[in-house]
DNA sequence: ACGGCCGTCACCCGTTTCGGGGATCCCCGG
DNA sequence: CCGGGGATCCCCGAAACGGGTGACGGCCGT
């Protein structure tokens, strides 16, 4: 609400250019930058702080992702409406993405007019996506959708990729080795996968996980 | 050579804000931009039509990538200096674009001054190569070489890949189970990894399978 | 209040893979 | 001509895997 029209905003990216363009031109469209931010960390730092009504967060930066950084701001400034930057646009990202409660989600390929129009949107209350990637949700929603893993999952095909056993898995999580295998199997099962093995191929293929 | 003092450049990015960026920056730094282009087809248009001392362009474009681009500008401008801007500094990439002929290479995550010396840097004829990367690249060309797998080794990770057994690979390549074995350990040698399912995941990553 | 999904753990069974050996062939280069 | 690397094959004991089933507590939506 309603000291109405200033928006207020913080940007955060860990590429210098991208960083200085968007903040550059959100300015000069009359969106107040409260502050910039070049990684995930810094960037819910500046949200806490300065509680803007939209942060625009690129999603791949370093120490915290933009879908992290989402889930933590959620809790300590949920009147900020986080906007996801990304450069991919992928159905499984978006999908994860709205999970964790983001509002707006703008491909770096877009002009730039959109990212205003984006920012204006989710600052308004409303949620925007992308075109481009609300095409291809819309596509791929029809035909075959995309298997989504739990965070479990995910978590323990991440650390299988890496080449750990079961039982090292289990550690690393802090549950047993059985847990583990039950998290695969289920895993295996949703990717239609044989064996662990390739369950880990698709994750990887799907970018289900990094 | 030699028109001495002013350095002449395209820059190409699909993602606007970058490429708004770049250009602005390098402009007020004392660059000739000549022209943008947003994706790959266009910057090679742009780079044959202006024949530039520099051609800045991203690695991931549309229609064309940046290492293409180097390799067709290689015949029809030889003269341009090649130079990647990319936001992800991967090591097989590195080694593809030093292959094709790039000058130099940039990480997006470099401050912009870094960005305005490898300009300057290729431009004088130089090579640059992002610090960055080019640490990770020194500290792993004396550790251990990019592993090169051989093409038995290839084709079974990437049956693996596929969810088969060592039994169905096997019959698949016409050789016994206990021969896939072998090159499945291997392969896990040279990929330093400590089950078949990381070797797997290595090869994907650093695409040494599709 | 109920069902459903998730995360957790357990046990069983037969198959597969693992890790470590050894072995033969062939071809290429010094 | 001999060495080395690639490709092929084999054996063993121990461990992991896949597949099925059962169970318990949470949390969420209805």
């Amino acid at each position: 609400m309603t000291q109405s029209d200033t928006v207020t905003c913080v940007v955060a990216d860990d590429h210098p250019a991208v960083l200085e363009a968007v903040a550059e031109y959100l300015t000069q469209a009359g969106i107040s930058v409260l502050a910039r931010a070049h990684d995930g960390e810094e960037a819910l730092e500046r949200i806490e702080q300065r509680k803007p009504q939209v942060a625009l967060v690129d999603v791949r930066m370093p120490r915290l992702g933009g879908i992290e950084v989402t889930r933590r701001a959620k809790r300590s400034a949920p009147n900020t409406a986080m906007l996801l930057y990304t450069g991919y646009g992928d159905r499984a990202l978006l999908t994860e993405a709205l999970d964790a409660g983001v509002r707006g989600f703008v491909l770096k390929e877009a002009p730039m007019e959109d990212l205003l129009r984006a920012v204006r949107s989710v600052a308004a209350g409303n949620t925007y996506v992308d075109p481009v990637l609300a095409g291809t949700l819309a596509a791929s929603s029809v035909g075959s959708q995309m298997p989504q893993l739990t965070q479990r999952e995910r978590d323990v095909l991440r650390l299988l990729a890496d080449g750990l056993s079961n039982e090292e898995i289990g550690k690393r999580l802090f549950i047993s080795a059985e847990t583990v295998r039950t998290h695969v199997r289920k895993a295996m099962e949703k990717l239609d996968a044989d064996t662990r093995t390739q369950a880990v191929a698709r994750a990887l293929r799907d970018r289900l996980i990094a």
